[in-house]
DNA sequence: AATGAATGAGAATTCATTCAT
DNA sequence: AATGAATGAATTCTCATTCAT
């Protein structure tokens, strides 16, 4: 077998990198094999197209995101506070670099009415990662309040992103984190108090 | 004889609209000549180059802004309350047409890295925004918390908005400003009871 | 208005002297763009796509033998005999010039299989041919014998044409008239003797 | 331990299939090696170049009527007409599919102009058609005429594969042969009556 | 021999901008 | 002003060919 340059998920890594810092359509298939020290007729063995490469990147974190951030709510040895303190912690590392940002809201946002098929694939992923802040919350509260509880959050947690990227500044994800701890204890601390109430007036 | 088929104004609706649907790179010159019933060439009568045109709609938008939606904060004849509710209420409605999305929040993720311009201009928007929500918020908390509040209100609507846009659905936006709503009846109670508190104890 | 630097009807013509002599698939838009003295770019402001621009030259040469060819058999001032000669001369010389070629038969059979729509309009083109044809022989027999001699007829002049192209002697195409002229002289001779004897008989 | 997956008659035969289809220009190496089940880049242990494999594929088919075709026109154990019957009987196999054409007459056209040593290769083929059918002919009429009778049989056979691939009908070759059949029966008639005649008068 | 990745030239097409009328 | 043609650089993608393994 004659060597690859580079790998396939070097590739994706390179296209992420600069998708989120130029955006999908200000970013070149050239730009892409540049970075990743190739011609551009190169990339196409190992991509069929530019929306084909797209895909792939947004399947790339669409995994990173299952196994390493969504499967989080699903992980039996932490508490609650546990879950969403690390699963948000792990979500800012991925999307503060301000060479980067939010891919995924980003892009969504660029093509959602361009290409259907990112659209859909993003929805994807946010439905997934929704159902995952849902199943952390419903440790502490009712499956419908929980399910609107994780819309707030993340909406909240992409709109910070926005906004951190719009000022260059990390303060507003960091408040929103904040934000988001607090209203947690608070509800903990309520259903306990519930859980009280009810093993007494049992 | 030269007579203008059209008003600078016009164009900029017209360009508004496009950039809102199809972001600004997927969006040609010759689709906005068309959208205004000019061809290429004449859009350059009017605007020196896509880039200044998309300034001067990030401007007009801005504007608009600033008279119909900030301004309410400065209106005395108005409660906290009825102030916050307008102001949303506005706001919602000029982002929430599924044509189109919310060209800030947008073309600022787009363009962040590529067009510092746009980048400067659309960081003014949003400073103008928070401020003039913390004024309101001011009326029942301190500066420093205000300021807080108002990062986070406006935070949760961009985030909201771009939820609603990927999801299609108005959902997001809609709780909220429902939560924001609730939110803001809880801290005036508080205030109130505070002032009575305060009022007692003197 | 500002200037045309070449009329619409000049790009046709460049184009069909090189997809005459180059066939479709070898000729490139930048050399059609070069014959013409524009840049690649500045053709798409008169065809929207090669293909298109392929179908006009089609429709271009059709229209051409439709007014200055077929018209022949339907003029009622000629003799079939002038009518066959007529037409078969103005054939062979648009189609003799070695620079040239068929580019009916031949872009025909280059892009029978791979565009469809060339493959229809050729079809059209060959089939007002021989029903021309089929007119002129009518005079001198019956319908069905009339459209079986015109098929005959064109496919002996292609098949010519290509030889001749192959052998770049049009040594072919001149045998070909010439049979075809001898041919009609002598069914013309038996349609009369036929009358004739018809007369006599009666 | 390099042992060849395909022999270099089964990638002439795939490539025959492909350059029939779909003309020269509009096959791809890739094309080829797919149909071979090989890799594009093994293609080139058995040929040097694309044109070279187009060469040999001439060849190939050349040799081809050579043996099976051209042949018949010397085998002294038919008669003139079976001759021509088969022969013809034959080629029209070859050339009638309607997956594929007549390689030899549009590959001649399509690179007439482009690739001179195809049109060399072509030439031969034709001419050694040619002075196959000439030779038939010469059994039943002088040299010269013979000559001239053959070639156009041959361009009368090749127009008529040719209006057949247009009109996706192979009704103009069966046409032309059962033409070339009564011709050639008549010719043979006035050759008998001839013959006949100049017995009597010696 | 076979692989299959890399190459690099070139294809069609798009697009912001310019400019003569 | 408005036109609309021309520009020329850039974009995505294709393809014959090469070459290390």
């Amino acid at each position: 077998m004659p060597k690859q340059k580079v790998s396939e998920e070097y590739i994706l890594k390179q296209s992420l990198q600069l998708f989120k810092q130029k955006s999908y359509y200000n970013t070149s298939v050239a730009d892409i094999a540049e970075a990743c020290g190739l011609l551009k007729g190169s990339l196409y063995h190992y991509f069929p197209s530019k929306e084909a490469l797209m895909q792939a990147v947004i399947n790339y974190v669409h995994e990173y995101f299952r196994h390493k951030v969504f499967s989080i709510a699903y992980d039996e040895s932490l508490s609650p506070q546990e879950k969403i303190e690390l699963m948000f912690r792990k979500s800012e590392k991925s999307v503060l670099s301000f060479q980067g940002g939010d891919i995924m809201g980003n892009v969504g946002v660029e093509t959602a009415r361009v290409i259907p098929e990112f659209a859909g694939q993003i929805r994807d992923f946010f439905e997934e990662f929704i159902t995952a802040v849902a199943v952390i919350f419903e440790d502490i509260t009712d499956k419908e309040q929980a399910r609107m509880l994780a819309e707030q959050t993340v909406a909240e947690f992409e709109g910070a992103v926005m906004m951190s990227r719009i000022f260059r500044d990390t303060r507003f994800v960091k408040n929103a984190f904040e934000r988001l701890q607090r209203r947690f204890a608070a509800f903990s601390l309520d259903a306990k108090n519930i859980e009280k109430l009810k093993s007494k007036t049992d």
